[in-house]
DNA sequence: GAGCACTGC
């Protein structure tokens, strides 16, 4: 199994300055890799001498998909270039969204500084729980899709914007897609809205044709979409592939680090891994390997990211690597797109991502491991060329690209989409079928997610919208299942604990996780919180805890293993869902020591996902009669319910099906506050 | 008995 000989790294190469090693250099050959150059463009024009076109184009063409790598400048030029140019004259609004909030943020606040405005004045950004934006001075407005979606609720023609820039629309994001279809949409009544999508190279066509084709069959003269191509500030990336395929990726980049750290000049490494499982086996044999690297050699400095890590252990990945030190970062596919790492000069690319995928007919995810898309993989590779030119190398022979897919699947149609359909419903859109999506989510999907609605009552025998009640689901801004048993919650006396428990599912990772002995603190930690009915009472007395006097500090949670940011989220989440329930006149009232309240309330909302318990300590799930596992995240890992019945917040399908967040609940309580969803499906089995 | 790609309203 020689797929990686000693010697044998691409050609090309100058020779390493810090390790002199030029008989490794001279043996190097270009039998193993294949080559081939993949972005030079450095001759081409920049941004900003293609102003004027770019604003002649968008006075012809109402919409204009903008083409250009990261670091082009189109995100903080583009509504610069329009603002100057009066396309926010007479109180219009130049609008701009990113598929990530730390993208809308950071981007405003830059734009502002460029501007000389004070951020949320002239230029302002808008995330969920957070508007740093003024509706009478702001002109420049950045945001995330999903709140310019919700704006849509409110001005279903959002008719203060003279321009909506949608950027990363490559991404394919949920709200992203869905707000394209609106917008077409919304053009035919407010025909002078520019729009400029902009895109990734290799999705540019399907932009173009989707916004020139009309669903109506209507007659057109003119094309309404066309295409700039902009400048990168990108270098010139040279990939390799390896001449045959490997079975253990993870060993393969290990040889590929140690290869480039002998043979190839200073500059650090990003490795492409699946997971936080592989990414620490790469660790800890890179670690290994050191021992016998040549004596003078300059070391290694493995870093791992993922997004299990907190925000202060991701930060190692950002310092420059200490003296005679080549850092090497391995990561999870958060480095494609949404970390940027300076000074990359090497990327190792397993080919592979964890993607979820969402089986209608089970009401599961499943999260699976699968090739990268060629745009994927496009992307992973240029982030080697972003401050001098870089070297990719593949862990697959080249023929392999042939079989992967030109992009990944759009989210919305590997997607839960219960919730779109109910926002899709609020906006006035009611019949979401004939919806003009961008790629259409396959129909099973469509339906289940109308039936599950159905179900909760927030759509009636025609498929309507119910009011109050399915209104107000698709204000609130959790999931639908959460929605319902927030706005029920006054019903069981418990909306105080409620809107804790909603904030606490919304954040990811309030608990710290470790390693060996430091896992075994954060086990211990964890307990002193645990409430035996499981862990949704859990992050209840987390919650407490944490906003107990003089508790809410950094200091503290660190010392109980928990994740200071995500419980500072938590409380801004509940401030924020507080308000809908005021505005509704919901009571927010506490059920004191009656907790059995909260888990019938519970009941109420997550009915569907119940599981009974078998005599091997696995569970049965009432629906379908799947077999489920505890997650050993939860708390019930180490418990058996006494009642014998769950219900959980997911399912996610890795190894084995696995429940996660769960809640010991009575049996009675599922016949009693499930609306005849068990007895009903029940007596359609007796028939 | 033992594990969780990544966003977002």
């Amino acid at each position: 199994m020689a797929f990686w000989k000693p010697g044998t790294v691409a050609p090309g190469s100058t020779i390493d300055r810090e390790t002199g090693n030029e008989d490794a250099l001279a043996a190097s050959s270009a039998n193993q890799y294949a080559h081939l150059s993949l972005t030079s463009q450095r001759q081409r024009l920049p941004v900003y001498k293609q102003r004027t076109k770019l604003l002649h184009l968008v006075e012809r063409y109402p919409v204009l998909i903008v083409v250009g790598q990261t670091g082009c400048g189109k995100t903080t030029q583009i509504p610069q270039y329009l603002f100057e140019a009066g396309w926010a004259a007479q109180g219009r609004v130049i609008g701009c969204t990113q598929p990530r909030r730390v993208a809308a943020t950071s981007v405003a606040a830059r734009v502002a500084q460029e501007v000389g405005s004070l951020l949320g004045d002239e230029v302002g950004y808008t995330i969920r729980f957070e508007d740093l934006s003024s509706p009478t001075r702001t002109r420049i407005k950045y945001m995330t899709d999903g709140m310019l979606f919700r704006e849509a609720m409110l001005d279903p023609l959002l008719s203060k914007y003279s321009v909506i820039m949608i950027d990363e629309a490559h991404e394919r994001s949920s709200y992203t897609d869905l707000l394209l279809g609106l917008l077409k949409k919304v053009r035919k009544k407010r025909p002078e809205l520019r729009l400029i999508v902009s895109s990734a190279t290799i999705d540019a066509q399907a932009f173009l044709n989707y916004f020139n084709s009309n669903i109506d069959g209507a007659d057109r003269t003119q094309d309404d979409a066309a295409i700039i191509s902009l400048e990168g500030r990108m270098y010139p990336v040279e990939v390799a592939y390896l001449d045959e395929p490997v079975t253990d990726y993870v060993r393969a980049a290990v040889k590929a680090v140690l290869d480039i750290h002998l043979k190839m000049p200073a500059g650090d490494i990003l490795i492409f891994l699946t997971g936080r499982e592989e990414i620490d086996r790469c660790a800890e044999d890179i670690t290994e390997q050191m021992y016998d690297l040549p004596a003078g050699a300059s070391k290694l400095l493995p870093l791992p990211l993922h997004a299990g890590l907190t925000s202060e252990q991701q930060l190692f990945v950002f310092e420059p690597a200490p003296a005679k030190t080549r850092k090497v970062v391995i990561s999870t596919n958060i480095a494609e797109a949404s970390i940027t790492i300076d000074n990359i000069r090497y990327v190792i690319d397993s080919g592979f991502v964890k993607l979820r995928t969402f089986n209608p007919s089970t009401g599961m995810d499943r999260l699976t491991v699968t090739g990268a898309s060629l745009a994927s993989l496009n992307q992973r590779a240029g982030r080697a060329g972003r401050t001098s030119a870089g070297k990719c190398f593949r862990l697959f022979p080249e023929p392999a690209l042939a079989k992967l897919p030109k992009s990944t699947p759009p989210e919305i149609c590997r997607s839960d989409i219960s919730l779109f359909l109910l926002q899709l419903k609020a906006l006035g859109i009611d019949n979401v079928l004939r919806f003009d999506y961008l790629t259409p989510p396959p129909s099973v999907m469509l339906a289940r997610a109308l039936e599950f609605l159905y179900s909760l009552k927030a759509l009636d025998d025609y498929g309507r919208l119910t009011r109050p009640l399915g209104m107000r689901m698709a204000e609130v801004p959790v999931d639908p299942m959460m929605a319902k048993i927030l706005l029920d919650s006054d019903e069981f006396s418990c909306s105080q604990e409620i809107l804790t428990i909603a904030a606490m599912t919304s954040v990811q990772n309030v608990f710290v996780t470790g390693e060996g002995g430091e896992g075994a603190i954060c086990e211990i930690e964890k307990r002193k919180f645990t409430a035996e009915e499981g862990d949704h009472l859990t992050l209840l007395n987390v919650y407490n805890a944490f906003t107990g006097p003089g508790k809410q500090s950094a200091k503290w949670c660190h010392s109980h293993r928990l994740n200071f940011r995500a419980l500072s989220r938590a409380i801004s989440i509940r401030g924020q869902l507080r308000k809908y329930l005021q505005r509704f006149d919901i009571p927010i009232i506490s059920c004191g020591e009656e907790e059995s309240q909260i888990r019938k309330c519970l009941v109420s909302g997550y009915f569907k996902n119940a599981a009974k318990m078998q005599p091997d300590g696995t569970y049965q799930s009432l629906r379908d009669r799947a077999s489920l596992s505890v997650h050993p995240s939860s708390v019930m890992f180490t418990r058996v319910a006494p009642t014998g019945y769950v219900i959980f917040h997911e399912v996610i399908e890795t190894t084995k099906s696995f429940m996660r967040d769960i809640t010991v609940v009575d049996q009675d309580w599922l016949k009693e506050y499930s609306g005849g969803y068990y007895t009903s499906r029940a007596s359609q089995r007796a028939k």
